[in-house]
DNA sequence: GTCAAATAAAAAAACGATATTTCTATTGGT
DNA sequence: ACCAATAGAAATATCGTTTTTTTATTTGAC
C-alpha cells in the first residue's frame, strides 16, 4: 500500500553539533517532523517503531515519544493497538485548513494592526523587505532558492502577526501553516518562487501598514484561499492515480 | 511551592471493567485528564514521572507517553530537560482562550445552521430538553447534579454544532472547551446549577431552530463571554493570596 | 561572611528486553 | 471453491534498569 522507505533519515548520533543540546526526543521528533512536512514519509505510510528505532539508533520509547509529539500538531495518528501513521491529506482537509487558517490569521492580523507598536512595524517592514528582494530578484527553481523563499515568506506572515498577544491563537494557527506547507510539497512537485503572489504580498503590507484593518483581512483572507484551486487540481488528479 | 499530592490518583490495574480494552496509557491519560480538569491536580504542580509510575503501577515510559499525550490538548507543559508540569492558569489566559471559544464556536454554529438536516435538528431539540430539564427541575448544589448538569451542558453545545464538518475546528474548540471547564472547577469551588443561564440556552436554542444564524452567533459570543468577570474576580482574589 | 567550585542527591531521559496484541498465512471442514 | 479456525510471525505496548542531566548541599578559598 503506502511506501515506507525512511532512506533519508538518518541516525541521530551521527548528527553531531546543535543536536547536541536538545534531548534524543527532540532530536528524533525533528526529522520526523521535517520527513512529514516534505512530503519524504508518504501520507497515511505506517511509522514502525521497531524500523525507526534502528534507522535513528535510538531506544524504543524514545521513538515512541517523539511520535507522541507529533499528535500535537496532528502530523501522525495513532489508534489503539495500532501503531502510528503519518497524517493522511485530502481535497476536503485541505479546504478545511485553509478555512481555518483565513479565520485565525485575518483575527490575527488586525489584534496586530490595532496593537502593534514601533518595533513590531519595522520587524514587519524588514521581513517584507527580505520577501520582496528575493520575489523579484531571484531566478527561482533551484532548491536553494525555494527554500529560502519559502523560509522568508513564513517570516513575512510571522510579522505581520507579531503583535497579537494570544498564544492560542498563534499555536493553532502555526499548526495550520505547517500543514498548508506540508500540502504544498506534497501536492506541486516542481516547485518555485511564486512571482504572481509578489503583488499580493505587497498589497497586504501596504493595507497593513496604513493599520486599515478591514482591508489588511479582507486581502489576507483572499491570499490564503488563493492556494485552494491548485492544491486541489493536483490533489485530485494525485488521487485519481493512486 | 506547588503541591503534589496524588492521593486521589489510583492503581490503573484496580480499575477493572471498562478499562480493560483501552491501553495502559490511554488509562493512564484519562486518569490524569481527568485530575487536571477536575483542579485535584494543582495549576503547574510537577507531573514526576517516578512518582505517578508508583502511584498507577505502570512502567516509566508508559506514564511518560500518556504525558506526552496531554501535551496534544496543552493540559500538561514539557521543557528540555525539566520534566513535565501541569499547565498554569491566569486571568489573561483565560480570556484568550474564550476569546478563541467565541470565535470558533460562532463560526461553527453559523455553519451547522446552514447545513443542518432534520437528524441534527432532532438531536440538538432533544440536548436542549434534557438541559432545560436539569436547569429548571433540580435542585442544584449536590455533587452528583452538578456533574449531571456539567455534561448535559456539554451535550447541548456539542449538539448545536453537531452538523459542522470541519475537524480542525471542532478538535480545536473541543480543547478550548475543556480548558474553560477547567477554570471553572478551579476558580469556583463550590459549584451549583446555574439558574441564570436557563434563559441563555433558551435564547440560543431558539436562534438556531428558528434558523436565524446572526441571531444565534450573536448570542453565542455573549453567552461565551459571560463567563468572563466571574472567572477573573475569583482567580485574581487567588492569585492575589497564593 | 560571601561567593564559587566541588560533591552528593534527585530526577529526567534513554535504553533494550519482555509480554501482549494484531496481522497473516495455512490448514481443515462443509 | 469458500469460509472458519488456528498456528505462526510481526508489530505494538509495556516494563524496569541504566545513563545523563539537573538541582541541592557542602566545602573551601578569598
Amino acid at each position: 500500500m503506502q511506501g515506507e522507505a525512511v532512506s533519508f533519515l538518518k541516525d541521530i548520533n551521527d548528527l553531531d553539533g546543535e543536536s547536541q543540546s536538545r534531548t534524543t526526543i527532540e532530536a528524533v521528533y525533528e526529522a520526523l517532523r521535517g520527513a512529514i512536512l516534505s512530503g519524504e514519509i508518504e501520507p497515511e505510510s505506517r511509522l514502525r517503531v521497531e524500523v525507526l528505532r534502528k534507522t535513528f539508533g535510538v531506544g524504543a520509547s524514545t521513538v515512541r515519544e517523539a511520535l507522541s509529539r507529533l499528535l500535537v500538531e496532528n502530523l501522525v495518528t495513532t489508534e489503539g493497538q495500532r501503531g502510528f501513521r503519518a497524517a493522511l491529506v485530502s481535497v476536503a482537509d485541505f479546504k478545511n485548513i485553509v478555512e481555518m487558517r483565513a479565520l485565525l490569521e485575518a483575527k490575527a492580523v488586525r489584534e496586530s494592526i490595532q496593537k502593534g507598536d514601533d518595533e513590531w512595524e519595522s520587524a514587519f517592514v524588514a521581513a517584507h523587505h527580505r520577501l520582496a528582494k528575493i520575489e523579484t530578484e531571484m531566478e527561482g527553481r533551484e532548491e536553494q532558492a525555494v527554500a529560502e523563499w519559502e523560509r522568508r515568506n513564513r517570516a513575512f506572515h510571522n510579522a505581520m502577526i507579531g503583535a497579537c498577544t494570544n498564544a492560542w491563537l498563534l499555536n493553532f494557527r502555526e499548526i495550520l501553516y505547517s500543514h498548508s506547507i506540508r500540502y504544498l510539497h506534497i501536492a506541486i512537485t516542481d516547485r518555485s518562487i511564486p512571482r504572481d503572489v509578489r503583488s499580493e504580498h505587497q498589497a497586504i503590507f501596504d493595507a497593513v501598514i496604513a493599520r486599515n484593518a478591514d482591508l489588511a483581512e479582507k486581502l489576507t483572507i483572499e491570499h490564503i484561499y488563493r492556494s485552494v484551486p491548485v492544491i486541489e487540481a493536483r490533489l485530485s488528479a494525485l488521487e485519481a492515480k493512486g
